[in-house]
RNA sequence: GAUUCCGUAGCUCAGCUGGUAGAGCAUUACACUUUUAAUGUAAGGGCCCUGGGUUCGAAUCCCAGCGGGAUCACCA
């Protein structure tokens, strides 16, 4: 590739240049050993100030204003940013000044990474500082960084926003954009205070396969791949559910495993082709208990991240204290539409959903029809956290038939902020049935349904050795983290969401 | 995939009904030993996304393409 270098660019190579002849090493190999962090310093300088006298400190440079033979400069490190202090007289203590008037003052630049020792104080405005002795370059930056200036009231200007450079250029994007590093850091906290609560109730995290024969555990396109060694081909999965279950069946009794799926469908502010979901099956427990334990662990995770149950979301507030609303799928279309949907056969409620603006053809069951309706008129209404049951047992080939309701099966999406969060059931374990269903979704893919199911007769062989009555769930953890982190789009909570792949001729 | 908006300096953006480019920050040079969106003076920096078309003349108007955002469809 020819990349035609900018004048700025041009610049930065010759400093590099010159560094090299004056005996500097851009680009040092030994280590530089830190005792302090921004942070650590803010925090606690001014109640134990004797600590804070021989300080090391390494970080970028974000911005420098030389005041003639003396100059403050802020580096940033992981924990923030900090002021520092550089004095000629300070770090050039003989007759040579070189280390001041031309490495600091003329070859040095906002994005290079330095290590500096000295000592903190506070200047006469009151701002707490390091006090330079001296500067070592740890690497040179070659690429001028966006400038992002901040005033005193917290006002920002020039911040980029172009998404395509902060998607594309991640690495930047965290350099400059103070917020984003906060974001994916309660993103990691969200999936610990997950864990901790999972592992509490002794579930065992495990592990299981990306790559399968058949792509099971969902309605999904799969991307295909080709496994040379074995001529096969591969499916990169779109869930990992049958794979739990097969666990189940060998003995584990609680079982979870964050799960990175793949489908091949379109991407928008809530989808990217790649994206994370925990599932997880618990034996011995039903549905009833599956909402129980969402809730509570839901809580835990807001209390976690944000100190209380209500998390802002835009112009909102969602409140994830517990119990979540409970409301079944039928009575939450008889609420918006004043449909009650037992009492029509199915032509009627193919009328009654055209009637509605609902978009169906010929090849939709009743399921996919009061999925339809659900979908258009119900959802997105539902703000704060509520479990919608009982659906339609032609939609959910995997879940249990309802204890006490026919054609119904023990079943609940959660809604948060007019979206499904998280999909759970009492897990289908009488293996003739659950082979009926599967034939069933073949017949649906023989009417022209491309997202139906494939027969696993591997699954089946495991459950026809006894799978103990399961609870299991799925619950989205991006769309989770959006809304625990207050972002819109699913590109901001992902550090390198997918994109067309750039041209570099 | 459909509709729509956007693409100008490293970054943020101006650029009117067509007359071949401007500002701030950044960069370069000089001054300045407690400043903080530092300041003052001066200078350099542009395939105006790409390719066609209209026109005496296009950053500007038209068409196509590329890239991105939003909305819709499919899906989680």
């Amino acid at each position: 590739m020819t990349h035609q270098l900018t004048e700025q660019e041009i610049v930065r190579r010759q400093k590099l240049d010159q560094l090299r002849a004056a005996g500097i090493n851009p680009y040092p190999a030994e280590e530089f050993i830190i005792n302090a962090t921004a942070a650590d310093i803010h925090e606690n300088y001014e109640r134990d100030k004797t600590n804070y006298k021989d300080i090391s400190i390494a970080g970028r440079i974000m911005s420098v204003r030389v005041m003639g033979n003396a100059s403050f400069a802020e580096i940033q490190d992981q924990t923030g940013r900090i002021q520092i202090y550089v004095r000629r007289d300070d770090i050039c203590p003989g007759e040579d000044k070189s280390m001041y008037n031309t490495v600091f003052k003329k070859l040095l630049d906002i994005g290079d990474i330095i290590g500096i020792t000295g000592y903190v104080f506070t200047t006469q405005v009151g701002e707490i500082s390091i006090h330079v002795t001296s500067l070592k370059l740890l690497s040179k930056a070659l690429r001028p960084l966006p400038i992002v200036k901040t005033d005193e009231s917290g006002n920002t200007f020039d911040a980029v926003t172009d998404p395509e450079f902060r998607y594309r250029q991640r690495y930047a994007d965290l350099i400059i954009n103070a917020t984003v590093k906060d974001t994916f850091v309660k993103r990691t906290k969200m999936m610990n205070a997950i864990r901790e609560h999972l592992n509490n109730l002794g579930l065992l995290e495990v592990d299981t396969p990306v790559l399968q024969p058949i792509p099971g555990g969902a309605a999904a396109r799969p991307f295909i791949t080709h496994h040379n060694a074995l001529d096969v081909p591969f499916y990169l999965r779109i869930a990992n559910e049958l794979y739990l279950k097969r666990l189940v069946v060998g003995g584990f009794d609680g079982v979870y495993e964050f799960s990175r799926n793949f489908r091949n469908e379109g991407m928008d502010r809530t989808h990217n082709p790649e994206f994370t979901v925990l599932e997880f099956y618990v034996a011995y427990r039903d549905y009833e208990w599956m909402m129980k334990t969402c809730e509570t662990m839901l809580e835990k995770v807001a209390l976690a991240i944000h100190g209380t149950t209500e998390v802002p979301m835009g112009d909102k507030i969602i409140n994830f204290a517990a119990p979540f609303k409970r409301i079944t799928l039928f009575d939450a279309i008889k609420e918006h539409t004043g449909i009650d949907v037992t009492a029509l056969n199915d032509e009627e409620l193919k009328t009654a959903a055209r009637n509605l603006g609902c978009n169906i053809d010929n090849t939709m069951g009743r399921g996919k029809i009061i999925d339809a309706i659900f979908g258009d008129k119900c959802e997105g209404t539902y703000v704060q956290p509520t479990f919608i049951t009982d659906y339609p047992v032609e939609m959910s080939p995997l879940t249990k038939k309802h204890r006490s309701k026919e054609g119904l099966v023990e079943r609940f999406e959660l809604m948060v902020n007019g979206k499904e969060l998280a999909n759970a059931y009492s897990e289908l374990n009488d293996p003739i049935d659950q082979r009926e269903r599967f034939e069933d979704q073949v017949k649906l893919m023989e009417r022209g349904d491309d997202e139906a199911m494939y027969i696993d007769h591997d699954f089946l062989r495991a459950l026809e050795y006894g799978m103990p009555p399961t609870a299991g769930i799925g619950i989205g953890i991006d769309r989770l983290a959006m809304i625990m982190t207050n972002n819109a789009s699913i590109q901001d909570v992902l550090f390198f969401p997918q994109m067309r792949p750039e041209k570099w001729d």
